[in-house]
DNA sequence: TGACGAAGTTTCGTGTGCGGAATATCCGCG
DNA sequence: CGCGGATATTCCGCACACGAAACTTCGTCA
């Protein structure tokens, strides 16, 4: 697979090139950093018998307790439907329990059994070990130009999606 | 091989309030972004009567050509066995055809149909439109600060990762 | 020639991931 | 009380997405 910084002879001789070339070359970087994350993310959680989304929900509720399905769904940035097959699947593997909310029946608080907790207290790092890495390798500048540029592109986004969370 | 994670003893040794709060952060922005970025272009693919991934192909083989499964898998950073069943589901609408190589009967090239090279032609963009968008937005600084920190990223994961060079 | 390892693709099992429909409950309003 | 809209979760069908195993074909080497 190339990598995704190298260029395209079209490009060097071009003085200007089309518009859009280095979007597509930082959109291609991008996805291939976060798909290879994934991929080193889901091995380290094999080796603890779980998948990447299962160590990703054990280390938030380990972080901020028992939450309703929805509250877990938002911090994890998936779907409800989503996140009731990874809870049914926890649920089966003895990782946590679904608690009936006393107040509001509707509701089901998710929260950790006690082997949820002790594994979770095994894993170190919450998800996406090797984006994490690679960004703690960046100087201070680095980062904080990262930071400045990712709030833009957030706030581009929800402007052009409507929708916000959090 | 050693590993970067050992740096959390000189994490705890800090005195200020924690190293990885603002790893956390981007790295919450950016499954934030990246996910947000797939639901839209999921939707706008509907519209044509696809799915992200089919888009993504028939943009990719509008501007390759033909290609074997495997170079396709590599350009759409998926397995061999995910492109299969993309392959599948194209093929059974009529938007691609598999042609045997006659020269290396292993090999199965993925090339468009009429139909298929019909519907590349409408669409406009490739993927990850709305991600594309907000980097539109960006000025010229902002771009190449992206693009270079982009690069020291890549560069460390390779490193993290290993060489798999093309 | 025949063994044999490498390469390309498919198959299988499991786990996300999503939208839409169904269900249950809550709440405000009359 | 009862109605109706809003909210929380689940259920359903489908499309990825991955690793491991199976299968075919290729190239080589003895």
């Amino acid at each position: 697979m190339r990598s995704a910084t190298e260029r395209t002879e079209a490009e060097e001789r071009d003085a200007t090139p089309r518009e859009g070339a280095d979007v597509d070359r930082i959109l291609e970087t991008l996805v291939y950093l976060y798909t290879e994350s994934r991929r080193v993310t889901k091995e380290v959680a094999r080796q603890h018998g779980l998948t990447g989304p299962q160590v990703t929900a054990i280390k938030v509720l380990e972080n901020f307790g028992a939450l309703s399905l929805t509250d877990l769904s938002a911090r994890m940035s998936a779907t409800n439907s989503t996140m009731t097959g990874i809870a049914d699947r926890m649920e089966r593997d003895g990782l946590v329990e679904r608690i009936r909310s006393e107040t509001d029946r509707r509701v089901v608080q998710i929260a950790l059994t006690e082997k949820g907790r002790a594994l979770a207290a095994q894993i170190p790092v919450a998800s996406m070990a090797l984006f994490a890495d690679a960004l703690r390798s960046l100087d201070e500048g680095d980062r904080r130009d990262l930071t400045r540029i990712l709030r833009r592109l957030t706030d581009k986004v929800t402007e052009l999606v409507g929708t916000n969370g959090d």
